[in-house]
DNA sequence: TCCAATTATGACAACGCTGTCAATAAAAAC
DNA sequence: GTTTTTATTGACAGCGTTGTCATAATTGGA
């Protein structure tokens, strides 16, 4: 009933069991024919490589860890993450163990090596915000413990990382909106300490200042990335007068935490006002109306971090670093062209 | 560099490796001095015992699998379930290994006892829809892997599981539409093969029939679970006259479809349309009006599950196969009084 | 005080694989 | 046909634990 191991395979093959791990391990100087018959008994007695024992020996645990933030983080980002690295993993042999935590807490660094030590992971893939985690992507450096990092903004020494051009994607979605007429943009922006997302506030500088807009310095709210704290910048923004013709959020959740205050003002989306996301969440479409957003291909970003990291733990050598992404706007029914002045007036 | 291993304990400790082991592994039969001694040097020299090497000796892994369906179930869920198991997993001395696949894949049951002889786990927690695939589940205890089942409404020998009270949570819900004076409700049912789903169907009926309501054939409509299918139903059900003055969806997504499809006709929420959702997912709080909903306590339920299966582990001979959870519902802004027959004809 | 029963400890062989290195077989060079 | 080189195979020693069983220390009872 229990599982065959390399001994049975090697006995039935008649050959060592050596010979068997070299065929099972695809590794070279292995006869073709002996390479047949030993993958002709392996298929046959259906046998599985003993992991416990391949890791002990191997001195590998042939096990990604994929560390991030449960308590900051959608869902649906968490999970297109997991998606990614498990597509490169099981292409690679490896298997993925995930460890959810929260980066408010103080022990942070703490709990991330003392998980790689007790799981004995290979390697770490970091997403954000621990990807900007300087302290701690010291430390693992410094403990040689090989991480990749997805979306980070800083630059670190010969750190593995997989990027977008988030700038430059919330600079297209400001330009979107001001060539649909629009001049009285708002920003909100999310967690300062989530840098990959004040990135897309500096995008949002940029195009305004490239058209020779005037930036208010009221009509940049600070939100935490939240559903509720976009109702805050929403409240904020929208009762006072005069009032932006368009927001763009730094990412849905907040969006639509602009959009439900908007609603329950009466502002009518898109005639009245324009609101943009980012990050084309699921809720981006489940809103009402659909949201226009800024896509990020997260689940192939994170195949591709992945694929970084067992490459460059495959040739230590490896020059290979980074991977850039690029992100799509998708335009959806929450935004419109703006009223003009004239035409309100005509009214 | 490289971590310590029983060897360098037991010698600084003078005492056998296996004393080491006994201490690690909490074993009887250590004298308390011996005890404390052994542990002062492990805490000492920060041992961490080497997974690979037990999982080898003893033949256990120490790792459970959670296999889901990641292209019908919402990531909120699936985070909830991952965040529930892990914490039973940290306090058992466990790692939790995910695999995601697709439920409408043909070779299913080949992927997931693939999967449990390949990455070598333990036992298996199993959330809906897996949770009722008799075949699965039959497959699984034929082959000696354990398992326990999430919101399952079959039953099966000697299984473990752990429920809610869908059924009756449904009839509440219902109950609380006709107490707010709605007797034109639909139901949106969820995809047919979710049985928990299916049963919420059943508690609708329920109560529709104990308040000795017509149930309308075409006010009862069969989704797929999803946003998309939501709004199919609402446009089924919302273009029609007469039509409803409540819709009550078997789950969140195609609550927020149906609202999105009365939004754009123009039908006011809750004034002219009542409707309840289910789940509790963030969708429900970030839709515009908030929806009304049933919360599970996904995260406890999972934790109950893997507590139930690490237990049945220890101690084979545990008659205690099931926990049972009671479902809570969230009044929000999407439901309210029913507009009087007389009231409209007032108009 | 002595013997039996109990508790505490250790020696040693697995566990199933990989790495090293030696041995053999085949191919190439002369 | 030898010798040299290279490709192929195998023997064996770990890897760091746990389980089994034997042995030593302690306790309790007569």
């Amino acid at each position: 009933m229990s599982s065959p191991t390399i001994d049975d395979v090697a006995k039935q093959a008649k050959v060592s069991i050596k010979t068997v791990s070299r065929v099972v391990n695809r590794e070279p100087n292995v006869r073709k024919e002996t390479r047949e018959k030993v993958q002709h008994v392996i298929d046959l007695l259906g046998y599985t490589p003993n992991l416990s024992a391949r890791r002990l020996a191997a001195k590998r645990s042939f096990l990604v860890g994929l560390v991030y933030d449960n308590f900051h983080a959608t869902s649906a980002y968490v999970v297109n993450v997991q998606c990614g690295v498990m597509a490169s993993c099981s292409q690679s042999g490896y298997e993925l163990l995930i460890h959810p935590l929260n980066v408010d807490n103080a022990t942070l660094i703490n709990e991330v090596i003392d998980f790689t030590h007790r799981s004995q992971v290979d390697c770490l893939v970091l997403p954000p915000p621990l990807s900007d985690h300087t302290h701690l992507c010291n430390q693992l450096a410094a403990q040689n413990i090989p991480f990749v990092r997805l979306s980070p903004v800083f630059n670190l020494n010969d750190s593995l990382y997989v990027q977008t051009n988030d700038r430059s994607a919330a600079f297209d979605m400001t330009m979107k909106l001001i060539e649909l007429g629009h001049s009285d943009i708002a920003f909100v922006a999310g967690r300062p300490d989530h840098y990959a997302v004040s990135e897309r506030h500096l995008g949002f500088v940029d195009a305004m200042q490239s058209a020779a807009l005037p930036i208010r310095e009221e009509w940049i709210k600070i939100g935490a990335s939240t559903f509720d704290s976009g109702k805050d910048c929403g409240v904020a923004l929208l009762n006072n007068t005069p009032r932006p013709t368009a927001i763009f959020a730094g990412n849905d959740e907040m969006a639509a935490g602009v959009m439900s205050i908007a609603h329950s003002l009466g502002i009518r989306i898109p005639e009245d006002l324009s609101v943009a996301g980012f990050d084309d969440s699921d809720l981006a479409r489940q809103s009402w109306p659909a949201l226009t957003s800024v896509r990020q291909p997260v689940q192939a970003m994170a195949k591709a971090a992945a694929d970084l990291l067992f490459l460059s733990l495959k040739t230590p050598s490896n020059t290979d670093l980074s991977r850039c992404f690029a992100c799509e706007i998708i335009l959806r029914d929450s935004t419109g062209p703006a009223i003009k002045i004239n035409e309100t007036a005509n009214d």
